[in-house]
DNA sequence: TAGTGGTCTAGACCACTGT
DNA sequence: CAGTGGTCTAGACCACTAG
């Protein structure tokens, strides 16, 4: 019942846990109303401010929805939650139970062409790091990836790593700092070129789903634009859209 | 320089687009600090908490990061803001430059198939709504949508409107009072039938993105299932991708 | 050392919901 | 009417950052 004052995480983190664990063991079900800020506040010797940021946080994370003059209420589970976020190819393998591996077709430095340029705001001809990599599911390709990458900001990064194991995003934040925040990303459904019919093992008929995705950190500066096309019988791509903001 | 508080916005509300308003016309440029919360507080003769919860908004809209010890700092500008949300077919056009229409293929209350059932969360032989249209942008069709709705949260919807000109989310919202606050969506690329080869006027060779999406009000309850075919050639899908909150 | 954002308290008034 | 969430105040201490 008691909440640790001393610890290094938050009261309303702490709280905030702690609900959603009785929410997920079914103390508290679906629609059921959850005591009110106040009382939660009396129950966990917390003031009601405190109290009402955990819930904030419930709310945030789609575990309960509020109601004025009513209270709070436990919102259905969502489901594929995973949706919410910004998944390496490991980590989305790994959601569909499947083993993921990888196989480096390319790693080098290079001169930025256009596009490039014009994707990460550099000038042509500024130092990047290509990545390029076959993704394979339980040992069938199932992607080609390209990845461009601001030189300057990974400098070295080709030399003290293998990427057939290792994930690109992990050692951007391990070693270099760079947390990714949000990526945009453009998808479309294709015909193949003969060098994706080759390595993705494409059938005549079968088409690829094509994404270009330009990832950024909290900054808002581009940190990788990858081109990336997926075998179109084996790969479906999953993600969640909101509705934003009451606020402007 | 004063907030209103006696006005129906809150004044932290206020503050947050004040600032936001700064920032677009240059006044608070990119990577400059913007006021302490003290000096907000005390410029703005708010409390502190007040000038937090502006600047967290301003935080959570991507327009300024903060920094333990140093301050609050402009973002640059995010590129794509429309990405972040739920968008009708209509406004996605807009964004594109594009004169949305629509044709009604098929409007007509019938019981669910097992799909249906399964993804509204209903029992096969309930009844669904079906709504069937071809959408065009500037004249040219882009899409075959197939919506399903439970018939029991919009009663008569088919009697009243006009589905090649109105929005089907505006009626839900404006007359079922229903706010549809996220979706799931999967993508594919494949080869079309044969209908919507003729419907799309696809040559041979175009492969068309398939959508899946459901759609879910504040409550997580499925509200709308929909099947959608984009030509692969006119149609590009853009999302934005997030990676989620510190705590779990 | 002074200033910053992050957390926390103990109050207060408001509009809204149900009975 | 009593209870609810939403807003707001005026303080406080903390860990972190910089000069």
């Amino acid at each position: 019942m008691e909440l640790n004052p001393s610890a290094a995480t938050p009261l309303y983190v702490q709280l905030k846990l702690r609900l959603q664990q009785q929410i997920e063991e079914g103390i508290y079900t679906v629609g059921e109303r959850l005591p009110s800020e106040r009382e939660l506040a009396e129950m966990y010797h917390v003031s009601r401010m405190t109290a009402r940021q955990a819930l904030q946080l419930l709310q945030q994370s789609g575990h309960v929805y509020t109601q004025v003059g009513k209270g709070t209420y436990v919102s259905r589970p969502k489901i594929e939650h995973e949706l919410r976020r910004l998944t390496s190819f490991t980590e989305d393998m790994h959601n569909r139970g499947l083993q993921a591996s990888s196989r480096v077709l390319k790693a080098e430095v290079r001169l930025a062409d256009e596009e490039t340029a014009r994707r990460l705001e550099l000038s042509p001809g500024d130092e990047i790091v290509l990545l390029s990599r076959i993704r394979m599911a339980d040992g069938e390709p199932i992607a080609i990836e390209h990845a461009h990458l601001n030189h300057r900001r990974c400098r070295n990064i080709l030399n003290n790593h293998d990427f057939s194991r290792e994930s690109l995003y992990q050692v951007l934040h391990d070693q270099y700092n760079i947390r990714l925040v949000w990526a945009s990303q453009e998808i479309e459904a294709r015909m193949p070129d003969e060098e994706e019919r080759r390595l993705l093992k494409l059938s005549a008929r079968t088409p690829v789903l094509g994404l270009v995705r330009v990832t950024y950190d909290e900054r808002n500066q581009p940190v990788e634009f990858v081109r990336s096309s997926y075998h179109g019988e084996r790969y479906r791509l999953r993600v969640a859209l909101y509705h934003q903001e009451v606020v402007s």
